[in-house]
DNA sequence: GGCTACTCATGCGG
DNA sequence: CCCGCATGAGTAGC
């Protein structure tokens, strides 16, 4: 319950972030942050040591606000945040959570070691405030949490913190500095027993190094070089050499009675990359003035419909309207679950509302005759975006004409997405996008995160439930057990 | 309660 | 791509 109440108060910080964005705003983060603070949207203020609720090993943040307002790490900027301890004679500081930025000493191959060095640059360090805290901390024993701030390789400017769970101080010293300055050392070490985190991640950069040292690896690219970037199939499970036989298309193949009538032609005549707010795009127009998308392929909220710039539209290759069109962006693996066959995770970090992967397969719109349901079809009610779940919704702009759903079966062609398994807490969600090639209008589903994903976690999507007017709306496979192993699990799915 | 110092943030421009 | 710079905001401590 609250973990969910903490993800929407995430879910809205991005939300207000991804507006101040399309305005003409910097430092979004920070202006979703003041929002959210002035309204007191925000959990855990009372300070602790240990865990948070709400907050797991290896939840990802991308922004050192995020933590502030989740209540893993209150401090703006300092690395060191502590909390007042009222003993008998004296106040004291304990020391809570640190944050590592990774400037000192990262060189260490133990992922459960972190030589910390405290704060205070310009002249010899004193035993004060955070610094004071760690020591204090040593003495007490006190777990002390640990965020480690990463570069995040896909995008150099940015970083990535990842909460690492719970460690204790072990030692501290004081050593001279490259500035002359003394300084304060402190040797953090990692708890026993607690899942990977940070090591999660050095095992990842290690395989893309060599993809050879990934343990159970079946293929390097099952994609057979399809997408622009290789796909590992990996089983380090059981003895399982693969799925059933299947030919990989990045793309959706369309059937020729597949047809969307009902779309009118509506491409743009833009000589540039397309901007938020120009009234003479007519694919922003359809968009509803705004742009769907910001920064790198990330989806601003869930709509009826999002209008791409297709093949056909003069505007440039850079337009940011072209997300669903421009294959993986996000390296993935396909592995052998424990309990549910083939499933899909990503070696990198997802921010929430990162294009994953389109629906491959043959699509068709035969639905309405009754002729499909066999096995591996999947039935997207295109008609019914909204029922399935909200993720940032835009009130109203119910402007839409679709009426059937539509339907791709994934069973002899498809890409990555027919691996992903259904959860009835997911973390992926599917969006209906269209675009227009020789005006021809072509509709896609189009998979986004709903929520910052760590790399290594299974993706999931809900598979939602049938229709009862639409004939192999039971999507083939009939009522099936589910396994999502959720809290708030429905328990089948279809 | 107000004020200020402190801080391993950020994004942007050069 | 790496650096410097302006701007920044929560918290502790007075």
């Amino acid at each position: 319950m609250r973990f969910d109440a903490l993800r929407r108060k995430v879910g809205q910080l991005e939300d207000v972030k991804d507006s101040q964005h399309n305005g003409n705003a910097k430092r979004a983060d920070l202006k979703a942050s003041a929002i959210l603070m002035s309204n007191s949207i925000r959990t855990n203020t009372k300070k602790r040591t240990g865990h948070v609720p709400g907050v797991e090993i290896g939840d990802i943040f991308f922004f050192r606000m995020e933590m502030c307002l989740v209540g893993l790490h209150a401090q703006s900027m300092a690395g060191i945040d502590y909390l007042i301890v009222r003993g008998d004679r004296e106040e004291e500081p304990l020391a809570t959570s640190i944050v590592s930025s990774g400037y000192y000493d990262n060189a260490a191959d133990d992922t459960d070691i972190l030589i910390y060095s405290g704060h205070g640059e310009a002249s010899d360090q004193k035993l004060v405030r955070g610094n004071l805290a760690l020591e204090r901390s040593l003495q007490k024993g006190n777990e002390v949490r640990v965020i480690r701030g990463l570069k995040d390789a896909n995008s150099p400017t940015t970083k990535i913190y990842v909460y690492d769970g719970l460690y204790t101080i072990q030692e501290s010293w004081v050593e001279k500095a490259k500035t002359g300055c003394n300084i304060f050392k402190y040797k953090i070490v990692r708890m026993s027993g607690q899942p990977g985190a940070f090591s999660v991640w050095k095992s990842v950069a290690q395989w893309k190094e060599s993809v050879s040292s990934r343990v159970g690896l079946i293929l390097h690219d099952l994609t057979l070089a399809a997408e622009t970037i290789p796909v590992a199939l990996v089983n380090d499970v059981d003895g399982e050499r693969g799925p059933t036989c299947f030919t990989y298309l990045a793309s959706v193949r369309y059937s020729k009675s597949f047809k969307l009538s009902h779309q009118t032609s509506f491409g743009c005549n833009c000589r540039n990359a397309c901007q938020s707010g120009d009234e003479n795009c007519a694919c922003m127009t359809k968009n509803g003035g705004q742009t769907p998308y910001i920064g790198n392929g990330v989806l601003v909220c869930r709509k009826p419909l999002v209008y791409e710039c297709g093949p056909t539209c003069p505007c440039t290759a850079n337009c940011k309207n072209r997300v669903s069109q421009t294959g993986l962006k996000v390296h993935l693996e396909v592995f052998k679950t424990k309990d549910r066959g083939w499933g899909l995770r990503s070696w990198d970090p997802i921010r929430a509302g990162t294009f994953i992967c389109i629906y491959a397969g043959e699509a068709t719109n035969k639905a309405i005759s009754g002729e499909v349901g066999d096995s591996g079809d999947y039935v997207f009610d295109t008609t019914r975006v909204y029922d399935s779940f909200r993720w940032n919704c835009e009130p109203g702009n119910e402007e839409y004409d679709m009426p059937y759903p539509l339907v791709i079966s994934a069973k002899n062609v498809g890409n990555v997405a027919r691996f992903m398994n259904h959860s009835c807490e997911p973390n992926t969600f599917w969006q209906p996008v269209v675009y227009e090639n020789n005006s021809e209008t072509y509709l896609n589903v189009a998979f986004f995160a709903m929520r910052h994903i760590p790399p290594m976690t299974e993706l999931t999507y809900d598979y939602g439930t049938p229709r009862a007017d639409v004939p192999g709306g039971s999507n083939g496979h009939g009522r099936m057990r589910c396994l999502c192993g959720s809290t708030r699990c429905k328990g089948y799915f279809v």
